[in-house]
DNA sequence: GCAAATTAATGATTTATTCAAG
DNA sequence: CTTGAATAAATCATTAATTTGC
């Protein structure tokens, strides 16, 4: 735009004081009536439209979000690098004991815990070494040579989860899995929960809440 | 069910361990294979179904999110709880001086700041005092008497938010002020956004990139 | 100092996702 | 399953900060 102004709208700082004073203390999605009220008081301290306020809202809680997943991504990095590998192996182990001692009411252990903890950095057929600090991968089972409760049912996954950030996660796995598996998995397995049979709701028992 | 076992999967510790600590690396809804893995890995510490790994993520995640959800009202609560009135006065009046010497390029102005401190808990025109801290409400604008500036506009709005939490805000707030400020502004105000005309994207110049 | 060049902020739009009603 | 309202995310685009070479 040439004449006149400039193209967009730009903030005073009386405006731009009231409006963050308005977020802070809790205003983020202003319905029609509250942005003219708030337009028409901000008009006092310079040009200003709705759309103005409405936007500036919009953007302000949007990056406030975007800051707070950063900050928290950046911890999340940082705790995952600072997990170095020896902790992961003293945790488990120590996790192992403790339930060594406890828990001996259901299962009978065959195997020892030189084995577990070995498998944790070492590919049982390949002796190829990989740590969770370099890989930025993690491999949380025992791997082969259990016996018999390993053999029994041929566990020899080995199993990596992609160590990236929560963003990223959330994003790619936003698929219906449901379908997807009834395809993939071998019909014999009983895998998927046996649904009883959709029945019309009639009579709901109680309005859906919203959860706070 | 009597006979047998329980009538739903009672995780053992050491699964619970686990898949405690895939979630804490980010797994968050695992595919059919995934699910299948984990499975076959956890029944190596007791009976599993691949339905128990699945409804555990689900739970395990949306149990999460409403924790987090409550610490962080509870937090903004807290906030704006010990937000005192005199606080936020001296934070306003702080604003306005400051702004007083900074930024006389745009505007002039006719009112001074005893009345715009008063503004903050006097209504000029009944005397009767409130505080924020005692009505949970909060007065922002300037308020009469302010000669030209605000009579040439007619400002005379009196402006009161309610203090209340997100969750509540943003439910009362779920309205298209678009359409419904259409409705109730003055035509003349040219308060909505000029769009331009819409055209078709046949080429995107770029593929659409992921926020991090 | 200062003005072009570069980068960071942020206003404005568009696109995608979610949620619920029909 | 479809649709509409609402919102969030992503992107575009302009302005302000900042840097840089003189």
């Amino acid at each position: 735009m040439s004449r006149g102004g400039s193209s967009r709208w730009c903030p005073t700082q009386e405006q731009l004081v009231i409006l963050e004073e308005m977020y802070r203390v809790g205003i983020r999605t202003p319905n029609a009536s509250q942005i003219q009220h708030i337009t028409a008081q901000l008009s006092f301290y310079g040009k200003i439209e709705g759309k103005n306020v409405f936007y500036w809202f919009q953007n302000h809680k949007a990056r406030d979000r975007q800051k707070l997943r950063r900050r928290l991504n950046k911890q999340l990095q940082l705790q995952q690098q600072q997990y170095h590998y020896h902790q992961l192996c003293n945790h488990y182990l120590h996790h192992q004991l403790h339930l060594m001692n406890h828990n001996h009411n259901n299962h009978h252990y065959s195997h020892d815990f030189a084995m577990d903890h070995q498998s944790l950095v070492t590919d049982s057929s390949s002796s190829q070494h990989r740590s969770f600090y370099n890989s930025g991968s993690l491999a949380l089972f025992p791997q082969g040579g259990a016996g018999e409760a390993s053999s029994k049912q041929g566990i020899d996954y080995k199993w990596k989860i992609d160590n990236t950030e929560e963003g990223v996660m959330e994003k790619t796995m936003k698929q219906d899995w449901r379908t997807k598996t009834m395809m993939e998995v071998s019909p014999g397995a009983s895998y998927w929960p046996t649904r009883t049979l959709e029945t019309l709701d009639l009579f709901p028992i109680r309005e859906r809440l919203k959860q706070v």
